[in-house]
DNA sequence: AAGCCCATGTGATTTGAGTCACCATACGGC
DNA sequence: GCCGTATGGTGACTCAAATCACATGGGCTT
């Protein structure tokens, strides 16, 4: 079953026992959601947990000006919404499908009490939102002490270093720019200036880095 | 004894019993420190956990050009550097004292035993590093999507709420502007537009928030 | 084939806010 | 009482990056 697969790629669900997987299971149903579809908006009271299956969903705040900060892009194998279960708020973001996605919905109360009969769950589930911190951390250093050109060459460096030096941009330039907390135009220009420096090659949306020591060099320096 | 009482004010404790409380001090030692030096640097692996019982300690992660960003500013009641002890991994960022403080120190081990043993714990523990989420997503979303005269009119008015219209503002302009995201003169000159305003006033310290009106429209609007 | 939408490319312009330089005042120590 | 350091105040300047305004081009629909 698809399902029961799925749940053992989710992180802090990896090693636990398969009686527990099943029983998470029990009362989970199937989400299907179109691009650019909403799950759920920020301020929403939490019914549940989403783990994402197959797809996309992007995770964002949004100013009154309309302009909107990407949190997280969660793909397969990743919870959504699970903040609000641990301390009883609202969701603290809105989900929106990038692409066609495919989620497992389970009802809050069913998995709080998963969650607390197997302490060993609430372990697991403590590492993981340590992890979620960290990633804001990270987001925090990013927005606030590393110029642009620096949070792109980042990027491009951390994608080459997880998926080999030539990978598909999975995203479009106005997409990048909202998680990097900048804006499409700066996106296209920054990434012009990288490929007329020869430092990367794009074709068809493939990017490949060429001069990985030069994007170092401009991440870390900031003068 | 005073440590036993802080422990009470320790939002993830506040609801444990007596008990696990007097053996999380068993092996629990007193710091103390002075205004400026520093707890652990980022990096560091974490050998334990600290409890403020007096004082401010800040947290922060500066940049290689000297710019800082403080993460937040514990006091008493607020656990410090308990990350890594759920993750394994180091300290996320820098921690020091602005102020003379004193702490308590719990070793790694010895936490980690009495969190393990009393499910319960961890529950609790779960809700406090839900509520840091959230803080850490309140900041994302300031440094990303408001302007520095909006983030410090917030800041006012979250003050003039939780402690009355007229407060200390326990930092110099510059400790603000690390916490804002931003630098001492822009700190210095928006404060004083607001008091040219007549929004507020300020004498040795003291602001009063004398039209909440005008910095809510400010703080929200965004153009 | 025509038309349209979406993504990208690029110049010109604007602007928020960081930097620099300097002064004034307050405060604590000697 | 004097000096040095820390803090606040302010003008002038610089600059990164956002905004605005179009142009181009591919791909999909009808």
């Amino acid at each position: 079953m698809e399902a029961l697969e799925a749940l053992r790629r989710v992180l802090f669900l990896r090693d636990a026992d398969e009686q527990i997987l099943r029983s998470l299971l029990a009362r989970a149903r199937t989400i299907n959601i179109g691009r650019g579809e909403v799950l759920f908006l920020r301020g929403e009271p939490c019914h549940g947990l989403y783990i994402v299956l197959q797809g996309a969903i992007r995770l964002y705040n949004s100013s009154s000006s309309g302009r909107e900060q990407v949190i997280g892009v969660e793909r397969s194998g990743s919870l959504i919404g699970e903040l609000p279960l641990f301390d009883g708020g609202n969701q603290p973001y809105s989900a929106e499908a990038m692409i066609t996605s495919r989620l497992l919905f389970i009802p809050r109360e069913h998995f709080l009490a998963i969650l607390h009969a197997h302490p060993e769950l609430m372990q697991a589930a403590l590492r993981a939102l340590a992890i979620r911190v960290r990633r804001l951390l990270h987001l925090v250093e990013e927005l606030s002490l590393h110029e642009v050109p620096e949070r792109i060459a980042r990027y491009l460096l951390t994608q080459a270093k997880e998926r080999g030096a030539c990978f598909t941009l999975d995203y479009t330039h106005a997409e990048l720019a909202a998680q990097l907390g900048t804006v499409r135009e700066v996106v296209t220009r920054t990434l012009n200036r990288f490929r007329k420096a020869g430092w990367i090659t794009v074709q068809n949306g493939q990017i490949t880095v060429t001069d990985p020591e030069a994007l170092q060099a401009l991440a870390c320096s900031e003068d």
